[in-house]
RNA sequence: UCCGCAGUAGCUCAGCUGGUUAGAGCAUCUGACUGUUAAUCAGAGGGUCCGGGGUUCAAGUCCCUGCUGCGGAGCCA
């Protein structure tokens, strides 16, 4: 028995089937039937039907029942009874009533509502039965990650959230005044630090939030968003394909495993996440060009008068996202893409030996339309090579001189990868919306709540 | 940043070619009911038709403009 606090769950109700318990919770929904009244009760970890008889309360406790209002909170005491009538195999008989407070106007109701109001409504959607599920398989998935990596010989090393510098000189960062020193920026990426980590530790892996000031206004993205990012000393390009299948496999069979009636909650087709088993596809980018081709998806591309035309996909170009989604037609499994063409990647991939116009670099796609979950590569360890592709990128060469440092002091093959927290729970719960699977989610037009 | 769509009751929406007092379902409140699961039945209350300007005898409806949101592209996890 536990020091703190301690009491029985709707959770764990099955355990105690012909005892008398008391629940503490909200109301989650309520009905009327004369001298009957049901009472749905949530506490957190799930819900259950408490039945209240007015000839077995009396008029003082049935008079409560009825006072009560969608989300009250509430203490009730009753008898769990097996019931096959009941969602969840049980009820409870309902003895005693404690209100702690009634709600008023609880603007949820349980009736269909718009996206733009409920998310709103943040702060009170996350009660819902769906919302709930969402975000217990969302615990499940970041427990996964820290087992797997835990468990096979990595050490957590976390990176810097401010940095002076953009990580791949690119993207556009969220700015912020730093004292004396000038502007900061919010992390884009922990890489640079988890190579850094790498050399020191082996094997590691950085994890948590990351900022994106791009104006991305879809279903896939985020401003603020989680990500977990392993780095490994002596893995090349093949070692890292094999660790982001081996996670991935073992995130979804885990969920499989620890969440299955959230999954059911959300209506989610449980045999296409069997299905997620090693090994998963492997094709080239070049492979891949080669495919569009073959079926003929094209490329829509702006001409200089604004009109646009269609072409044969051209090797050189980056995948879109419906390029990604045509390939991905193909596929129950995930799949994985690599060797990019050097242009459309980061300066810090290594290039291919066998054909220089390409990196060592890997993109896993999720099937199902979910697209790309993890981006990674194998890092370019030569410090003259890494030195041309930054000057090439026209990056400032002294805020990156602690990552050549890296090259000069015993520099060695490694890899590593960036898996996105919310579009891996998005593929495996089916949101409709990346907004869905993060508490309180960060987009650009939405701050609050 | 670009392209497209939307804004009418607490919520989800309908409202045709501009024409009487702006509608429905749900929610809320009142009443009935011992098995409801989005209960049912009877009744009641509830409106700045996103803001501003214009056209017209007449605007929720047409025009201009602003605001807000949604989806997609690009960028990426």
């Amino acid at each position: 028995m536990s020091r703190y606090k301690s009491f029985v769950t709707i959770e764990k109700l099955t355990d105690h089937i012909g005892e008398t318990v008391t629940l503490n919770g909200w109301v989650y929904d309520k009905t009327e039937k004369g001298k009957l009244a049901f009472i749905k009760l949530r506490d957190g970890s799930g819900i259950v039907q408490g039945v209240v008889f007015r000839p077995n309360v009396g008029d003082e406790v049935f008079g409560r029942a009825q006072e009560l209002t969608q989300e009250s909170s509430v203490s009730i005491t009753g008898t769990v009874r097996a019931e096959q009538r009941a969602p969840g195999g049980v009820e409870v008989d309902v003895a005693d009533i404690v209100i702690h407070q009634i709600s008023r106007d609880y603007p949820i109701t349980p009736k269909e509502h718009g996206v733009e109001f409920l998310m709103e409504h943040r702060h009170l959607w996350l009660r819902s039965t769906r919302q709930h599920a969402i975000m217990r398989v969302r615990a499940t998935v970041i427990k996964a990650i820290r087992d797997f990596f835990d468990g096979n010989g990595f050490r957590l090393m976390d990176s810097p959230i401010f940095t002076p510098n953009a990580c791949e000189g690119t993207s556009t960062l969220f700015e912020t005044d730093y004292f004396d020193l000038g502007k900061a920026y919010l992390t884009q990426s922990g890489q640079l630090y988890a190579e850094a980590s790498a050399m020191a530790l082996g094997r590691v892996y950085t994890f948590g939030p990351t900022f994106r000031a791009e104006k991305s206004k879809t279903r896939r993205h985020l401003t603020e968003f989680w990500m977990v990012e392993p780095e490994m000393a002596y893995f090349d390009l093949n070692d890292d394909m094999d660790l982001a299948e081996d996670l991935v496999e073992y995130i979804v069979q885990t969920v499989l495993e620890t969440n299955e009636r959230e999954l059911r909650a959300l209506e989610r087709d449980i045999t296409k996440l069997e299905k997620v088993r090693r090994p998963f596809h492997r094709i080239s980018y070049t492979e891949a060009v080669d495919w569009l081709r073959a079926n003929n998806i094209k490329l829509n591309r702006k001409q200089a008068d604004g009109t646009e035309i269609q072409i044969d996909f051209p090797w050189g170009e980056d995948f879109g996202a419906p390029q990604e989604e045509a390939i991905m037609t193909q596929f129950e499994k995930p799949c994985i893409i690599h060797r990019y063409p050097s242009e459309v990647k980061a300066f810090y991939m290594k290039r291919d030996p066998e054909n220089p116009k390409t990196v060592l670099a890997m993109d896993m796609l999720a099937p199902e339309g979910a697209g790309e979950i993890i981006g990674g590569s194998q890092r370019e360890d030569n410090h003259d090579a890494l030195l041309e592709r930054l000057r090439h990128e026209n990056l400032p060469e002294d805020a990156f001189q602690w990552y050549l440092d890296l090259r000069k002091f015993g520099s060695v093959p490694h890899s590593g990868f960036g898996l996105g927290v919310e579009r891996t729970v998005k593929w495996i719960t089916g949101a409709e919306h990346i907004r869905e699977v993060i508490p309180f989610p960060r987009m650009i037009y939405r701050i609050v709540p």
